[in-house]
DNA sequence: GTTATAATTGAAAAAGATTTTCAATAAGGT
DNA sequence: ACCTTATTGAAAATCTTTTTCAATTATAAC
């Protein structure tokens, strides 16, 4: 995947490309873990000291829009950003330092299958979220 | 399951029974779907009119608290709560007409286990939601 | 039943997050 | 280099949620 894969992808789209939309995507392009446009913004700043909220905010919405970045949602708050994963990746969080993992789930069908029989239900999509401790939270390194 | 044991549960936390809890409670006990505090605030206002926004939020946070309401969360916003499931219950919402059901969701345990292997870390929790049509949505009825 | 006391309430204000408006700027095709 | 039009940032507007505070009221003690 080239770095600027996701320049291209905008540009693609009828974008312009933009010193703004080169600092909020290289940001969420290197981030280990979900950030939140003001923290998107304070990082971003160190490229573009010009930049403004807003146009983070008007980035991000693009870049999900292109199913680049995905919403990480918490229980205190669901207004982080993050890398999205490829097919049908998960999420998986460490709640100490807050880095993201992705992961493949394909074996969830059986569940899909059993719980639409029992309830009616057609299943359309779902969502996963793991939560847990990565190897440096845990063993201290 | 009593129709009060929400105010019961409450009280025994050491918190007093007034209108507002109980229009708020009864609100919450008989969704079919996730409300908004804006939401649970109309429909409470219909059995106590002095109600005040505020104290919906409260009361909201107090029953969260004790586990018998729980936020839901979609990608328009997460503001919604949604009684509570027993035990290891996940979500099952309509993108139709937002009826929640509740389902087990025990046979994840491998899933977890071999993601724990792969990545290093210890799973503490997971959040599993799934969406899809209800049967009288697909069926018409 | 009355009283005391401490939790609870609603209104208003404050704080935070997100969106809209708009004139100035600048990207990218020609 | 020029022109068109998307993009930008500042300010204001909008929403959501939290805090503050004086008035009210549930509950326990009498």
């Amino acid at each position: 995947m080239p770095h600027d894969s996701w320049l291209d992808q905008l540009q693609a789209t009828g974008c312009r490309i933009t010193g703004a939309r080169r600092a909020v995507t290289e940001v969420m392009q290197s981030a280990e873990r979900a950030l939140t446009p003001v923290e998107v913004y304070d990082a971003a700043r160190k490229r573009a000291p010009h930049l403004g909220l807003v146009t983070v905010y008007r980035t991000l919405e693009k870049l999900e829009a292109l199913g680049l970045i995905q919403r990480v949602h918490h229980e205190q708050g669901c207004q982080a950003f993050l890398r999205a994963g490829v097919g049908h990746q998960h999420l998986l969080l460490c709640e100490r330092c807050g880095r993201a993992v992705l992961f493949d789930g394909d074996d969830l069908d059986a569940l899909f299958e059993r719980v639409g029989k029992q309830t009616g239900f057609e299943i359309k999509s779902h969502w996963l979220q793991l939560y847990g401790l990565c190897q440096e939270c845990r063993t201290g390194f």
